[in-house]
DNA sequence: AATGAATGAGACTTCATTCAT
DNA sequence: AATGAATGAAGTCTCATTCAT
């Protein structure tokens, strides 16, 4: 028998993401992303169900990729700096990987998405959360749920991603110290 | 000559946003819509160039919906108070139309949005822009890209709205004030 | 709109009849069959649901022309003379019409045939029951159950002929009177 | 060296008449005979040619086990109870072995059968034919070819019997001794 | 304006089979 | 002997769109 070739997978995956960023996952076909991954597209059902399946396993790893890079050396810092280091690691993080930023917000606002894979995909960060649940207990933050915290943390600073990408805005070294200013601001209490 | 039917298009935008959010941009086709809004799928074609055309024209309209709800008697008011007002009845509109809503997160993050839609979808919320401008003149918001401002002010809610649909949290009066607070304190001078 | 062309129809049914006769149920497939009616194949779905749908409307359809044949000009007759006549004429459709009766062989020998399609197809034949029904009456027949006196009378024939097609016997006029005299031996009282 | 290990080919057969029977001639594959005989689809190869040969041999595998228990003790017998006996047990082995029957049905009405493999499954039942041969001799059967007596010895039983699995009527000791009565008088002389 | 008919292109997926171990 | 990996070919069916009325 065969040993199967771990990067045939990840090809798979690569190409599954360039192609969604590109035509958009009501375009993408599953014989588009063989040929750009130069395989067979009867090859991608060795490795995955069906499409859904292969763009859940793909959503989780690329969500395990960004979350691996975001909490980098997390846990050894103090709340304001680790709250500081992990903002500028997601911004570092989705300039340097749009493609794979943007394919997790396209297919999180779709209903593709699993309800399992949403839930495993949101337990890759609760670093953060546990950061803001022991900082609720020493009143550094508001008194508010925790979900809250996070959205104030994360959404602003990924919107004006999105705005730098689409030509509105640029994500600049200012611009990045003033959202983790404002967004220090919203949660501290 | 018969006069276009104004309750057919309608019928069809209604049947397009239904379908898209229990199947996904990526799963509806012409014909599920036609048969959903009654009409044969040839129909489309007189009121639409093609689908994309339909997606973007059915995009614009329901952001324009949108703006109208969150601008509503919104000028005649002092800023704080129109910042507030814009944000109770933004989260009371997603309340009240779910499906237009999470259509709206699903194709703006989608490659399917063309450039000037987006443009005009954009410039619907010129209101909450002016505001900003203005405040920022006063000294009552912070000295900061406008885009970022407006970041701030409706990313968390909307966010918060998604958790909310998701089950995991509730978007409730008590919720909903502690975010406008929170808003108001990441963009307040 | 555009009429509905009759003809389309009944290509379908004939190319499906000859290719399941040349290759077998289990090798043709929707698009050879649209070739050899020079349709393309998604018109067939114009015409059927699919599949299967198309299968067992074509089994009712050449099973109401054989039975059309068979008890053609039936009722007016003495019950041996109709019984005579319309094994006679079913000799006659087989050999005249083999594809169709090879394509009810093996169609109704294969678990594709709908419950529904074997209920209305075997009451096709219904005038052959009621025939033994009366003359069981009279004591003609034997006191049976009337499925099997309808077996007696139209199996052997049919395996005949396909020992005929399969060149191991010949279907002359001599091996008919035979084969009716056997019947009747069979089913009289 | 390993032996070809005689089980798993008769896993492979096993599985083959099942699914043929749940899913029909048409709707088998390799791999879903392979799943469900536990080896893998490549093992089929290793036994046999390709999907085609499989059948045959396959075909012929069941055949024989059919006309063994069919003549089962034929040869010590007289001519009457030989014939009584045999459709007895012919009986009594499609009652018993329903998915092998209909399997033979179903494949001996597809071309998939070679014609090599129908000329040697017809030899199988050469016992009945030596009977009837030397029945003719003796004028104890009607003189005719005698392929006409076999088919009115065995199709109208086989025949009843497909119509018991339907639920059409039921194959009881009564009603078999009835299609012995007829058989008998349509074949004797 | 409205629509059922029609279709070429292409969707996802499974197929029978071979390869490499 | 046995099998998981791999694949080109082909399967069924739906797609967006146009045609003809």
């Amino acid at each position: 028998m065969r040993l199967k070739d771990e990067n045939k997978s990840e090809n798979i995956f690569y190409a599954a993401v360039e192609l969604i960023n590109e035509y958009g996952l009501a375009e993408i076909s599953m014989s588009k992303i063989a040929k750009k991954a130069n395989v067979s597209s009867s090859t991608i059902y060795v490795y995955f169900e069906n499409k859904e399946d292969m763009l859940n396993k793909l959503y989780l790893s690329v969500k395990k990729k960004m979350s691996q890079a975001v909490f980098d050396n997390f846990d050894d810092l103090s709340l304001q700096t680790a709250f500081e280091n992990c903002l500028r690691k997601l911004a570092d993080f989705i300039l340097n990987n749009k493609n794979d930023f943007l394919f997790i917000e396209q297919f999180s606002n779709s209903p593709l998405i699993h309800k399992l894979s949403r839930k495993e995909g949101t337990e890759l960060f609760d670093p953060i959360r546990n950061l803001f649940e022991k900082g609720k207990k020493q009143n550094v933050f508001k008194q508010v749920d925790t979900h809250l915290l996070v959205n104030f943390t994360f959404e602003p600073v990924m919107k004006f991603a999105k705005d730098h990408f689409n030509g509105l805005v640029e994500m600049n070294q200012e611009n990045l110290n003033k959202i983790i200013q404002m967004s220090w601001d919203a949660v501290k209490a």
